[in-house]
DNA sequence: TATGAATGAGAATTCATTCAT
DNA sequence: AATGAATGAATTCTCATTCAT
C-alpha cells in the first residue's frame, strides 16, 4: 500500500517532500491538507499519490532523512582520533548547527512525531534511539577514561544535552544577536562543563 | 466573544478543563474533537459553548493555569535569604518535580502551543517570557556575586535549561528507574555545575 | 404562547424592538441572533423573552408599528378635500418622504417578510392590501372623475408605483444629491404625469 | 478558493445551480441548507464543494448568469436602428416578460442579495450599475432628441422603473388575470408616459 | 505517470428556546 | 420581572482517499 519514491531524482516527489516539510513546519501537520502540499509543488493530488502511499508516508520520509543524515554525521565525529572530551565537543557543537541549519525538520519533529501511526512512530523511536546511543557511547567513554564525571547517568545527560538541542526550534531566532556558531560553541560548552568532574574542579 | 468561567467552584468547567488537558496531552489537540471532550466531561456541547467561546480557549485556558501556577512556585523561591546558587539549584530542581507531575500539561506545551490562534499564541508567550525572565535574573545574580561564569549569557542558559525540562515530556516514564526526586537532583546539579567558573575550576 | 408587550412605556420593550429593527436591516433576520438584540439593548435573554414570545414576534411587531403608522398618514391624507390629483400627488410624497426616513423598516420589509411564520405573513399581507386598497381607492376616484387616463387597471399602477418606493431602500443614499423632498416631488410627479390620458396629452 | 465549473456541459453543476435557483426563491438564501440543495440534486455534498466554492458562491453563480442574460437582451434592443422612444418601449417591455419568465431569479435578488459577502456583493452592484447605465443612456437619447421630458433626473427614472418591475416578484401571479405580456405593455406604457413633456402635453 | 471528479464521514460552531431560581 | 445555565438539533465546510480514464 505504501508506495516508495522511485527514483531520488525524479524531481516531483522532491518537490513534494520539501514543501510537505515547509508547510508542516509551519502550519502543523493536521493543518496542512494534502491540497496545500500538491498546489506548494505544483503538481496534482494524483501524483502525489502515486509516489506517496499516503499523508502519514511523507511525514515519515522527512524523519528518515533527518536521521538517516543526522547518524551519518555522528558517526564521522565519533570515529575520529581525537580523545573523548574532544570528539564529543565536536559532534556536539555540530548537532545545534546542523538542528539550526535544518530548523524546519526539528520544528517537526518537536510537533508533529506524536501524529504519526504507532507503528510508524516505533520505528522513528527507534532510530533515533540508535542515534542517541552513540552520543551516549561518546560520554561513557569520557566517563571510562576520567575524563567526566560518573554520579550521574549518561543517557540522562544526553536527554538533558537533546532536550536543548530541540528546543532551539522554539526560541533561536536567525537574526538575533548569536550566531548559529556562537550558539553551537556556547551549547558544547555548557555540556562539556556540566560533565567536569567535582573532586577535580573544587 | 470568547466567554470566560464565571467561577471556579461551577463544576462544569473544572471538568471541561481536566478532561481537555488529558486528552490533548494523549491524542493532540486536533485530534480531539469538542465531542470527545464533552462526552469524558459529560455534558453537552452546547454547555461547553456556553463557558469557553471556542476550542481555542480551552487550551488558553490550561497554559493560562499552568503560567500561573509555576510563576507563583518561582516567585517563592527567588524570594529566599539564600545565596544565589543554592535559591537556583532549589528552584530548577522544583521544576523538574512539578513538571513531571503535570506532564500533561507540560506535553501540550510541547505539542500544540504551535496551534494556537496567532493572537492567544502572543499573550502566552508573553506570559513564559515573564517566567523565563525571573530565572534569568537568579543567573544574573550569581553571575555579579561571582558564584557564576559570565562567559555565557544567562539567557541562552535559561533556554538552554529549559529546552532540557521541556524535553522530560519525551522520555521520563513514570516507572523508569530514575525517581523525579532522582532526575530533579540529576538536572539541577547539571545546570549548577555548567555554570562553574572555569579559571576556578582548572 | 405568544405575550404581548405589557406596556408601551416600560422602555425594555421599546429599546428591544429599536435594536432590533436596526440591527435586522443591517445584517438580515436571520443573520441577527436573539443574543445580539438583547446584548444591544442591553438586556437578558430571558428579559426578552418575557416581553415577546419568539425573534419571530419581536418582526411582527415591527410590521404592526409600520402599517398602523401608513395607514394613519394615508387616512389623513385622502381624507381632504381636495381633489383627486391633488390628493393622490401629497400623499405619493408623503409615502417617499417617509420611507426615506424609516429606511430601517422598509428594508426589513423587502428583505424578511418572507420569512416570518405563514400565518403571521398572511396576516401582515392582510394588512397591506388594506393599505395599498386606499391608495387604489384614490386613483380610481381620480380615474372617475376623468383626471386619469383609465386604459391602466388601477391595482396594477399601485403595484406599479409602490415597487418603486420599496426600491428605494435598495438605491436611495442620504448623502447623495438629491434631498429626500426632491425625490418625493420626482416620484410623485413620475407617477401623476404616467396617469395623463393620452387622448388629452397629445 | 472559489473554484468555478469547468465546463458547462458536465451536468452536476447545472443540476446544482437550478436547484439552488429554485429553493433560495421558495425558502430563502439562509433557510434553504446544503443538505438541502445536494439532495434536491441528487449529488453529495463533497461533490457540490467539488464545482463551487461555498454556498455563497453558488448564489454568486445564479447572479451571474441573470445578468450576463439580461446585458445581452438589453444591448440587442439598444442596438437597433428605431427612435430612443420605441427602443426604450420595447427594451422595458422585455424586461417585464423575462422578469416574470425567471421570477426566481428575482424573487432571489431582492431577498437575498444583502446577504452575498461584502465583496462579491459589490461586484454583483458593479454589474448591474453597468446594466442600468445602458438603459439610462437610452433615456438620455430620448431627452436629447427632445422627446423626453428632461425635467427629471435620467437615473432616477431607472430606479423608480426597475424598483417596479423587480417588485413583480412581490405582487404578480402567473395565473392572474393579466398575462405577462398585457403587465408588460401597461409597464412600458407607463414608464413611456411618465416621461412625456408636460409643455407638449398640456 | 498522471488527472480530477466524487465520496462520506466528521469537524467546529451557532442558536432559539426552556426552565429552575 | 429577570437571570443565565443548559439543551439538542442543525449548519457550513474540510479532507484523505479512491478510481475510472
Amino acid at each position: 500500500m505504501a508506495r516508495r519514491p522511485v527514483s531520488a531524482a525524479s524531481g516531483v516527489d522532491e518537490r513534494l517532500l520539501a514543501e510537505a516539510t515547509r508547510l508542516f513546519a509551519k502550519r502543523g501537520f493536521d493543518r496542512t491538507s494534502v491540497q496545500d502540499i500538491v498546489e506548494a509543488a505544483g503538481v496534482t493530488k494524483g501524483a502525489m499519490y502515486h509516489y506517496f502511499g499516503s499523508k502519514d508516508d511523507l511525514l515519515h520520509e522527512i524523519y528518515g532523512r533527518v536521521l538517516r543524515e543526522q547518524t551519518a554525521r555522528l558517526e564521522k565525529f565519533a570515529a575520529s582520533e581525537a580523545p573523548a572530551p574532544r570528539r564529543l565537543k565536536a559532534a556536539a557543537a555540530d548537532v545545534v548547527i546542523t538542528t539550526i541549519e535544518n530548523m524546519d525538520d526539528v520544528k517537526i519533529f518537536g510537533q508533529s512525531m506524536h501524529l504519526l501511526a504507532p507503528g510508524k512512530q516505533r520505528a522513528v523511536r527507534a532510530e533515533r534511539r540508535k542515534y542517541h546511543e552513540q552520543f551516549r557511547a561518546l560520554i561513557e567513554e569520557g566517563q571510562r577514561d576520567g575524563d567526566f564525571r560518573t554520579d550521574v547517568p549518561a543517557d540522562l545527560v544526553v536527554d538533558y544535552f537533546f532536550g536543548s538541542v530541540h528546543h532551539l526550534g522554539v526560541w533561536y531566532r536567525r537574526n538575533g544577536k548569536l550566531s548559529p556558531g556562537q550558539v553551537a560553541e556556547h551549547y558544547a560548552d555548557l555540556l562539556l562543563t556540566s560533565l567536569n568532574d567535582k573532586e577535580t574542579a573544587e
